[in-house]
DNA sequence: TACCCTCATGAAATCGATTACATGGAGGAC
DNA sequence: GTCCTCCATGTAATCGATTTCATGAGGGTA
């Protein structure tokens, strides 16, 4: 493979001249360039990457630790941030913690050994020793998603307070009272907030959530489809069941399936999380779409102001309540031969102030930002 | 950050005896080694992977370039690619062609100059320049779903022929004679495959397929809506739609939802490629499931192998027919309260030959291999 | 013509690891 | 006691780029 030396040699110039005009530097002869331009075509020159980020400490790449692949919210979280590091010049190395500790240390470790210049990570556990080192090293990092207490790094998360807030509203105004709730790990940030913002809105809205109507899943499909059983099992059991996220509702609907139950009939469902499939299952389901996009995007120009020298804000996302028929919602029995059955599209926001959206693609909603982690 | 030099001094030995040691060489001293350990972990040592490449000419890490990484098949794709990986001490690096040469080509280019140790590429287009060259430099490279003619590279990918014979016969047998088919691009392997294997079985079969029943899409949901339109605004529409890829797919579910007609009743409904949530859209979907895992650890096997100096056979395995409902099968009007509402589970294979499978999940199907590419 | 300034280019050090080769000490054989 | 062997360790070259500093040609001015 041709390397820098043969091309110097071939244009009949020195290496730093080949570097500069690599470099698109000023101070190259417009005949020189062209010289040097051709050697490289006839050589078909690849410059060196490695060698290149050995000498300036800079790989123009960045690390990505999410915590599962199979879940298609990391998925269109993983799509935003190659979008914008694309953008911005960087390469993105995407690490699958695949939910566990121990995985994702194996990948900070490994990107820190290929010199990423930044980390983003969605932490899957508490505190490991080597992620508060990497915090504590000052090196580029930003959570995303997730975030861990008391480390100095500023993170991009969405927060669904609000949306849970009206599902709880949305619930009790369809006649429902007894509610279930399918929540994350207590050891994951996104876990404990739904739990509290669930249990708060329960609270204030007046619905009835005795102790074993909340159980903590794992975010994957097999806990979603066990706790359903579970609940469904209990003397008496919920009207309605809320998913903490896309994938425990997929398993949610497999449990409800098997047992040949109708939803919203015999059972209501909702779900955190939008996927596009939500607007095509029997029945559609209600969710709460997060800002993925956003969130991707965001977490990389935070990471890149830090890259920069410029100072770092956490943003935080509201989350945003999308009704569908999986709760209640009144579905029309004769369908009009023309079009829609149910509500029009494009930016309904009910008087209720949620979101009535058949489809399940979103809007772009208002930042809202801070300083640090909490 | 602390370099190995570093770590010698601490310890009180070379550089050379701290390399050693990083590389498990079996010449040190039990008690050296130890007292090199003492020093990395005292300075929080982590090697330079990048200073490591420059020498070895290795970087460990295989380049990895899907069509579309919003596209579930792709991501599972990658998923399996990246399991193989891991396993064998390998990190990956994904580019997202976005089913666009451009950008295909940027990504080989990247990946080239990062001095990956070897490329799995799903083409996107016909051969471009940068391909040829690539191929015939005699580069680590693997064809992975799709494959490209006249280059001599190993390719693994599915073979859907079997299966599409299968829906075929399925179809027959349920009644419909007028089936039109949403390919993908003609210049995509697999657009012209699936495209040549329906136009065989239906003529094998005895289904009408005039030619305006073969549409030419881009395997986005966004053609197989539109699509799905124009056939249904046909004088004589068909009875079933084939879609070529599950994105378009979830196009044709949009179009046919949003014109308030009903599956199977109206219009029946079959996909090329499986995915989760097929088995909970309203009605579930009768699909042609590819081996996802296989195909994608089964490249990275292949890849080793060519980096290992051994002989790379192309590996090609079968798809297989997954009937669900949307094509008319028979769908019980009273639900049993104990349980399943269809086909019990198991691997039940009926007696024309293909899967009846209400779950989505897959079983292990047997390897066809044969030499190089056609 | 002499002087100086500008600017394109080149020579060589450098990044942090690996590795071929050199070296020296310990131990065994005679 | 001498010599040879083996083996743990050290010295220094090397990978392919970037970058600092030196250099010399060319041009403008007095």
């Amino acid at each position: 493979m041709a390397r820098i030396k043969d091309v110097a040699a071939q244009a009949g110039v020195s290496v730093a001249t080949v570097s500069r005009v690599l470099n698109d530097s000023p101070s190259v002869t417009e005949e020189t360039r062209s010289r040097v331009y051709a050697a490289m075509t006839a050589l078909n020159y690849v410059p060196n990457a490695v060698a290149r980020s050995l000498r300036t400490e800079a790989t123009r790449t960045l690390g990505l630790i999410i915590g599962d692949i199979l879940n298609p919210f990391f998925t269109e979280l993983a799509r935003a941030v190659e979008d914008g590091a694309r953008e911005a010049g960087y390469t993105v190395v995407i690490g699958n913690a695949d939910e566990r500790a121990d995985q994702q240390d194996h990948y900070v470790r490994t990107l820190l050994e290929q010199r990423v210049d930044g980390l983003l990570i969605c932490p899957t556990a508490e505190v490991t020793p080597l992620i508060e080192e990497v915090a504590r090293g000052g090196r580029p990092l930003v959570f995303l998603d997730r975030t861990l207490p008391g480390l100095d790094v500023p993170s991009v998360r969405a927060d669904g307070t609000e949306a849970i807030r009206r599902l709880a509203g949305h619930l009790r105004a369809l006649g429902h009272r007894r509610v279930a709730f399918i929540s994350g790990p207590g050891t994951l940030s996104t876990g404990r907030e739904r739990t509290r913002a669930f249990l708060m809105a329960a609270a204030e809205t007046g619905l009835e959530v005795p102790p074993e109507y909340v159980r903590v899943g794992d975010f994957r499909a097999g806990s979603g489809q066990a706790l359903t059983a579970a609940l469904l099992d209990l003397p008496e059991p919920p009207e309605v069941i809320f998913l903490g996220d896309n994938l425990m509702a997929l398993g949610a609907l497999d449990e409800i399936r098997k047992r040949g139950l109708r939803i919203p009939g015999d059972i209501g469902l909702a779900s955190f999380d939008d996927v596009p499939w939500f607007s095509h299952t029997d029945p559609p389901v209600t969710a709460i779409s997060q800002p993925t996009a956003e969130l991707g995007r965001g977490a990389v120009r935070v990471l890149l102001d830090i890259l920069g020298g410029r100072r770092a804000d956490s943003v935080v996302l509201p989350a945003h309540l999308v009704v569908r028929e999986s709760c209640g919602e009144a579905r029309p029995h004769a369908r009009p031969p023309d079009g829609h059955d149910r509500t029009p599209d494009g930016h309904p926001d009910t008087p209720d102030g949620h979101e009535v959206r058949p489809d399940g693609h979103g809007d772009t909603p208002d930042a809202v930002v801070g300083r640090g982690t909490a």
